[in-house]
Formats: C-alpha cells, sequence, structure tokens
DNA sequence: GATGGGCTTGACCGGCTGGTCAAGACAGTG
DNA sequence: CACTGTCTTGACCAGCCGGTCAAGCCCATC
C-alpha cells in the first residue's frame, strides 16, 4: 500500500496531468510531461499508476463520484420532480465550471491542437449566424432580452446534443421525429411569451 | 492537376477515411488502414493529401459548407427570426442524421476505443436517473408525455453544452449567472403547461 | 547496524506509424 | 516510337513514446 506521502506524490500527478490532459488533451500529453510538470522521474508514474489509460481512469471515476455527490446535495428530496432537475441541473453546471480542467479533457477540441483549428474556424461564423437571428428575434419581441450569445449557445448545444445521442444510439427514433421534438425543444426553451 | 480519374480516386479515399474515422477515431485511424480500405498503396495517399491533417481539413470544410447549404436552404426568407431559427435547427439535425459517418469522427468517444469505456460506464447510470426524474414529473402532469429520454436528452445536453461554451470561452458570464440561465432555459424547455 | 518495504531514478527497448523515395506503369500526343 | 505528365507501388526511414528494469535511496523498526 502506499504511505501518506506516496498518496500525496500520487496526488501531485492527477494533478499534474489533469492540467496538462486539459491543455494539451488527452492523446498529445506524454507520460514524460506529467513526470516534468509534477517534478519527478518518469519510471515513478509507473510506481502509481499501472498505464496512462489506468490514470485516466482514476481521474475521471474521481470526478464522477464528486459531480454525483454534489447533484445529490443540491437536490431536495421533498420538492416535485421538475424543481429536482432545475436543482441538478444548476448544480451540475457549477460544479464543472469549478473544475474546469477536469472537464475540458472531454472536450474535442483539446484531444489534439492540431485539428482543433480547422474544427474550429468554422462554428464561429456559424455561431455568428444564430447570434444575429437571436438578436433579431428580440428585436421583433419574439424572445425575452438578455445576452443573444446565450440563447445562441443554447440552440446550437442542442441540435449537437440530440444528434450525437442519436448517433451513439442512445436514442432511437426516426430522424424526422427527432428533427420535429428539438425544434419544439428549442422553440419553447427560447419563447417569452409563455 | 488531377484527371478525372484521380478526383474518383481522391474520393474513394476521403470516403474510405470517414468511414474509418467514425468507426475508429481521427487518431486511431493509420493511414495505411485508409489505403488498404481503399484498395490501394500506402505511398499513394500523398499524392492526393500533404498530409494526414490535410485529409481531415478537406472532409470537415467540404460537410461545412454542405452542412450550411442545408441549413440556408431551410430557412424561409420571409419567415420571422422564430422561425427561422427553428427551420435551421430543424434542418441541421436532419443533415447530421443523414451523414452520421461523418460527424461522429466528432465524437470524443469514437477518439479512442481504449478511454470510451471509461468515459461512458457513468453515464449510463446518470442518464438513467435523469430518465426516471422526468417520468416523475411526466407522471404528477408537471410534463407533458412523450419519450422521457428525450427530455432527458435535453437536460443533460443542455448542461453539457453551456458547460463547454463556458470552458472554452466562448461564454463569459458569472458561475451563478450561467447556472440559473441553463436552469431556467431547462424548465421552460420541459414544461407544458405554458 | 541490519533488515526490508516503500519510494525514486534515468537509461534503455521495442514497436509503431507518418511520411519519403526511387522505380516504374499507363495513358495520350506528336 | 519517344516523350511527358499522371498515377501507382511497396520497401524503407526516423523519431517518438509507452512501458520496463536494475539499481539505489530513505527511514522506520527491531
Amino acid at each position: 500500500m502506499h504511505t501518506e506521502q506516496g498518496m500525496e506524490r500520487k496526488q501531485q500527478l492527477l494533478d499534474a496531468a489533469a492540467v496538462l490532459f486539459s491543455s494539451k488533451g488527452y492523446a498529445t500529453t506524454r507520460i514524460a510531461d506529467i513526470c516534468a510538470a509534477a517534478g519527478v522521474a518518469k519510471g515513478l508514474f509507473y510506481w502509481y499508476f499501472p498505464t496512462k489509460e489506468g490514470l485516466f481512469a482514476e481521474l475521471v471515476r474521481t470526478m464522477r463520484t464528486q459531480l454525483r455527490r454534489a447533484q445529490a446535495a443540491a437536490m431536495d428530496p421533498g420538492a416535485p420532480p421538475l424543481t429536482r432537475i432545475r436543482q441538478g441541473t444548476e448544480a451540475s453546471v457549477i460544479f464543472m465550471a469549478e473544475h474546469r480542467s477536469y472537464f475540458s479533457f472531454l472536450d474535442v477540441e483539446r484531444t489534439d491542437e492540431a485539428l482543433a483549428g480547422v474544427l474550429r474556424e468554422g462554428s464561429d461564423v456559424y455561431s455568428d449566424d444564430v447570434i444575429k437571428l437571436v438578436a433579431e428575434a428580440q428585436h421583433a419581441g419574439q424572445l425575452p432580452d438578455g445576452d443573444p450569445r446565450m440563447y445562441a449557445t443554447g440552440v446550437m448545444g442542442s441540435v449537437s446534443s440530440f444528434s450525437h445521442a442519436l448517433r451513439n444510439g442512445r436514442l432511437d427514433v426516426p430522424v424526422y421525429e427527432l428533427a420535429a421534438f428539438v425544434g419544439d425543444w428549442v422553440e419553447r426553451a427560447l419563447r417569452s411569451d409563455n
């Protein structure tokens, strides 16, 4: 087993890895980098972790249990379900924000800096379009005021989330049905004149 | 330049790459794999593309312009902004569904099969929880009926999209403000009793 | 001061893979 | 037939990186 000092060292490695993963991505982060960042020799890595993947798994599992704890703590058992969903939602957003570096290595964009550019180069244009549409809708009184970028984020996020769920099989509905559902979903989320 | 035959060959390589990227992920797909799938020698790859990245970029740009075309075609210039947003949204979902294999290589999960397991192992449990809450809310008449998995997807997708936007700087608002916004967003999208 | 378990080092290895290259094949053209 | 530009091949290279290992350190305990 590990002594107290051992646990600290291990944590140092975990921390260093989290920072590097989030800035350079998992694949591009070399074990040597992690060790250098933690100020130890490379061989030591394998004293604490079986493989690079092993460390990754540990990192992910740790964060997941913490996130679930945060969610559970935020949800009032006595409240109606919709309220609980809302509480869980807010708690998740806050938790993820407070642990950005841990969650950002799930972002595709960080996995390979080389691809990041290509991927990003178009999304900004698209984003601007949606922002403009939102602003226009606000001007027309169809949407409540507020930062258009927020609404635009919601719209684009919905599209990609639902599409993603369809792709990986978590959702299994006819395409046109899904499209209509997402259309409704977005429109409800946007509308002010309820 | 390329002869007609050359263009075909190039397209074969692009197609093969798209399929492989979507099933194995960009990083794990070897150039040799792409060539084998297309039935040509490895050296030929570099006759048509400068680097692996070059092919990737071409693939991404092609899909992006096609997606934008589909969006533009779906949006009625005369319609009010909210309607146009909805039209663009639905068109995007449909387009992405029709080109799953092209879009799925943006999914983190495919980038490295080794990590996929670790990443997935918890999300199912979490997903089940949200589904249960949604079902409960429907039972209580707080939500319209319909597949709870759809609503759950929307909730979880919102959390991750907004958090993602905050992480990469596309959004820059105080955390608690964002959390409240996402809470509102989700609640509006869910509610039936408008 | 000896024993032993936890800890630390850094040189080293093996395999993999993106990319190169010299050598052709196969048109079409004059 | 010679010539030229497109296309095709597969052996080869170079460098990188995860993982191993033999050796040694530190320190509590006996």
